[in-house]
RNA sequence: GCCGAUGUGGCGGAAUUGGCAGACGCGGCGGUCUCAAAAACCGUUGGGUAUCCCCCAUGCCGGUUCGAGUCCGGCCAUCGGCACCA
């Protein structure tokens, strides 16, 4: 070898792990900064929560990316990949209220013990750039972006229904309501009216829907995830009018080529026409009684298909502006306030819950629509047609295809004042009030006289108050602090007191890489060419269970931002993968179901080499990945055989060099050496699958035994596979492949070695197995030239014994010859 | 109910463009070394069987093809998401 290194027998993985980590920290080997010249690389996971702990979700997510950042780095590009903390969120609160510490304090102190659990497992974090967002420093930002917002028309504050845990006595988040109950007391959520501030996505529903053709590198299954989320219908609002007042009822249909089909009318519960059309008559009574009982039936139960359609007549009436027909209005309980105008039309001939509706309540049924093929008769229907056909007893539009008179209906709506074509969505917009203290406070005041009004940008930050006595009350400790609460109104001097809500915290998470870009900049968010240079995240990875919320309220952030021109791109993650979770004995890891394996205990046992390893080689990385005690210690084996075999070679000096010329056995090392490093390089660079990368390497290893054993070794192409190996190694075990680079004569990091390039001339057998198949079942095997041409292949299996005996006494239909891998010799 | 994913040895998984099913690892079995064990190394390991020969085998049934884990049609199971969206 190069020279005698010094290299300890055993691979003693805590002193390495500890040293290296130390040194990369020294030297700042992962820091990095704008470089003109040079491709940059975005390589970003999803920041934790800090819970206190690292789980193995996180492991495989951190390892995943540093594999990622390692390669990419080594491939020449400028790699930004940072980290930093989800910090803000409500178990801080809670562990207040359970134990008196401050949120603050456990907070950080949760984050300090996380970060030294990450540093221990030797991720290439520029830690430099770390950011958390229930800092001061960031939140001033976030606070910043809400007044951009504002300013922009995209934040404003309306009454909404709310779910209210009525056990704490607090607003809860829809991500806090399980199956309907609260998740921290399992009371049963109710719905709160309370003024509270939106984001105003629905602005860009149509935008985000769009742009998902533009994200070729997200997986489908997210962006049909997203597709559904956003849930955009196109038809027309219908203008019914109550036949005694004239009020006009806007209803919202898709089926607007129906609509001479409509038997009766249908609001919500909560639709504010009831109330009018019941009051002084014999129905308010029942009806109010009614309307009651639905609003107290859990979210849950009423959201359900299961849940049995009822109703009731509130004696009043309406006219079809179509056909100026009379048909009754209801009220009953499967109609949603919140979608389309919170009223709908019955055509219980052409939709299903219409027809069981009007099949319960005896309501008329009448057909607009005939199939093609067959005819309905009333009689005999036991379910809705809902499939196209001609439209009948339809006035004009009689003989005429469904899907004609959806566009004709539709026009002749909007000519005639009637009504007017209309795209629903079903996204809603983004409700970001919390009534909780550990958050970013919303940067507004409230004066007397003047009324709302923005905090300036040069007051910013609104300061969180230290040293908050938490009570279980489950209101914002934030109302009952005098000096958070009064201000004094910048506008008039008036007295004025502040906005007691907090963000969400997916507001902090929004933005958050792009802060990363720009980490300590105290005078903006962010600078723009800072922002231009790194932006887009070139490669996002996470768990697929924030493929909806985080992940479109991140993309709305970026095309807000964009539209302000604050940055220059419109989409934030260019491709994104989802990783799969870590299971134990086929569930996910809980404490509850006691199978958590804590990975600050694989790390001591094993180290951290060995931990990465083994998650990354267990199962490809969207897949789930079941834990298993005895993979890891295959995983440990694995690294302590290759050290074995390095330590040999580099204290072993009396294998002698063969010469220049290669012998067949150098040969074969030398194409298992260059077939390794393209398969190596081919499944971390386009399919992310580091297991067949790893076994690659694995293979690699395999070879070198019995190379090892030879009489004679060519030791300038054992040190260049022993050099290769050890570089390959280097992504998925930083530490070991370190150590062992420096033992085998090295200077300088392996990380900072360019990446090896396999040689085309080198994978080239001269000769090769090709198969030998009798009605495409294999017979035999055998080597032959690699350089033989199809029909040269064909003369020389049909030449040996099986392929004779197979042929005689029979005939041969056809000769299949595939180059390189098989002659299927076809017979009868 | 709708949408999506997955289904391969005892287990995790591989087979990238339709071309040798089971790479690699775990576990098992046998051996070498050892007083012995562990570790390590070597060999073996889908099932059947007449045991270097053939048959069967990638959830099930069918189809296309010289050839199907891979493509097509129809089912089944498991997991995930959405779930009265008019």
């Amino acid at each position: 070898m190069r020279r005698l290194a010094k290299v300890q027998e055993r691979y003693d993985f805590s002193g390495i792990e500890k040293k290296w980590q130390q040194n990369w920290g020294q030297q700042s080997l992962y820091k990095v900064e704008e470089r003109a010249g040079k491709q940059k690389y975005y390589c970003l996971e999803m920041f934790p929560y800090p819970s206190g702990n690292l789980h193995m979700g996180h492991v495989r997510n951190y390892s995943i990316g540093d594999v990622v950042a390692r390669f990419k780095s080594m491939r020449g590009y400028n790699v930004l990949h940072p980290m930093g903390w989800d910090a803000f969120g409500l178990p801080a609160e809670n562990a207040a209220i359970k134990n008196g510490i401050p949120p603050a304090k456990w907070t950080i102190a949760n984050i300090h013990n996380m970060r030294s659990q990450l540093k221990s497992m030797g991720i290439s974090y520029d830690w430099d750039r770390e950011v958390a967002t229930c800092l001061p420093d960031y939140y001033k930002w976030t606070e910043w972006l809400f007044l951009q917002l504002y300013k922009n028309g995209l934040a404003y504050k309306k009454k909404a229904h709310v779910n209210w845990c009525p056990g704490c006595a607090t607003v809860l988040a829809n991500e806090q309501v399980v199956d309907g109950a609260c998740e921290r007391c399992e009371s049963i959520v109710e719905k709160k009216a309370l003024e509270q501030w939106f984001f105003r996505i629905t602005d860009y529903a149509q935008e985000l829907l769009d742009s998902l053709v533009d994200l070729p590198g997200w997986p489908s299954k997210v962006k049909t995830m997203q597709e559904n989320w956003i849930g955009r219908s196109e038809g027309a609002e219908i203008y019914f009018r109550a036949e005694k007042t004239g009020e006009r009822v806007p209803v919202y249909t898709t089926r607007q080529d129906t609509a001479f089909g409509v038997t009766y009318l249908v609001l919500a519960p909560e639709h504010p026409l009831v109330e009018k059309l019941i009051s002084g008559t014999a129905y308010e009574k029942p009806v109010r009684e009614f309307v009651k009982r639905v609003q107290q039936m859990t979210e849950i139960d009423r959201t359900s298909t299961e849940t049995e359609k009822e109703g009731m007549f509130t004696g009043s009436y309406v006219l079809n502006p179509l056909n100026n027909e009379k048909v009754p209005v209801w009220v009953a309980n499967y109609v949603l306030l919140e979608y389309g105008t919170g009223a709908v039309m019955g055509v219980p001939a052409h939709d299903e819950r219409d027809f069981a509706f009007a099949k319960k309540y005896k309501l008329p049924i009448r057909i607009v629509i005939q199939p093609l093929e067959r005819e309905l008769v009333l009689e005999e229907m036991t379910t809705a047609y809902t499939e196209e056909g001609i439209m009948v007893n339809s006035a004009d539009y009689n003989g005429l295809p469904n899907t004609q008179g959806l566009v004709k209906v539709a026009a002749h709506l909007e000519s005639a004042g009637f009504g007017k074509i209309k795209i629903n969505f079903r996204l809603r917009d983004w409700l970001i009030s919390r009534q909780r203290f550990w958050g970013a406070p919303i940067p507004i005041i409230y004066c007397e006289k003047c009324g709302a009004l923005p905090v300036p940008e040069e007051d910013l930050p609104v300061m969180l108050p230290p040293d908050v006595e938490f009570k279980p009350t489950g209101e914002s400790p934030l109302k009952y602090i005098p000096e958070f609460l009064n201000t004094k109104c910048h506008k008039c001097g008036g007295p004025a007191r502040r906005e007691t809500d907090t963000m969400d915290t997916f507001v902090c998470s929004s933005w958050y890489f792009l802060r990363y870009t720009d980490p300590k900049n105290t005078g903006e968010a962010f600078n723009r060419d800072k922002v231009d240079y790194w932006m887009n995240v070139d490669q996002y990875i996470g768990g697929v269970e924030h493929a909806i919320l985080h992940l479109m309220y991140a993309r709305f952030f970026t095309k807000a931002l964009a539209d302000f021109g604050l940055v220059g791109v419109r989409e934030p993650f260019q491709n994104l993968l989802t990783q799969g979770m870590v299971l134990k004995d086929g569930s996910k890891m809980s404490k509850s179901k006691g199978n958590v394996v804590s990975p600050e205990e694989i790390i001591k046992k094993y180290g951290a080499d060995t931990a990465r390893l083994f998650i990354l080689f267990a199962a490809p990385p969207e897949r789930d990945l079941e834990w298993s005690d005895q993979g890891v210690e295959g995983s440990y084996r694995f690294l302590n055989r290759v050290w074995r075999l390095i330590y040999n070679y580099i204290n072993d000096g009396k294998k002698i060099n063969t010469g220049a010329e290669l012998t067949p056995a150098d040969k074969d090392l030398r194409r298992l050496l260059h077939t390794t490093i393209k398969k190596v390089t081919d499944d971390i660079e386009q399919r992310f699958n580091f297991n067949t990368a790893i076994s690659a390497i694995m293979e690699l290893v395999n070879g070198l035994y019995p190379y090892r054993e030879k009489e004679r070794q060519n030791m300038a192409l054992v040190q260049e596979t022993i050099d290769n190996l050890i570089i390959l190694l280097a992504p998925f075990a930083p530490h070991f492949s370190e150590e062992l680079w420096q033992a085998a004569g090295h200077e300088g990091s392996v990380h900072l070695m360019p990446w090896p390039v396999y040689s085309e001339e080198a994978l080239a057998a001269d000769v090769i197995e090709v198969v030998l198949q009798i009605n495409g079942k294999v017979r035999d095997r055998i080597m032959v030239d690699a350089c033989l041409t199809a029909e040269e292949l064909k003369e020389a299996v049909m030449s040996i014994d099986k392929a004779k005996a197979a042929i005689d006494g029979k005939q041969v239909i056809k000769v299949i010859t595939v180059p390189g891998k098989l002659v299927n010799i076809v017979v009868r």
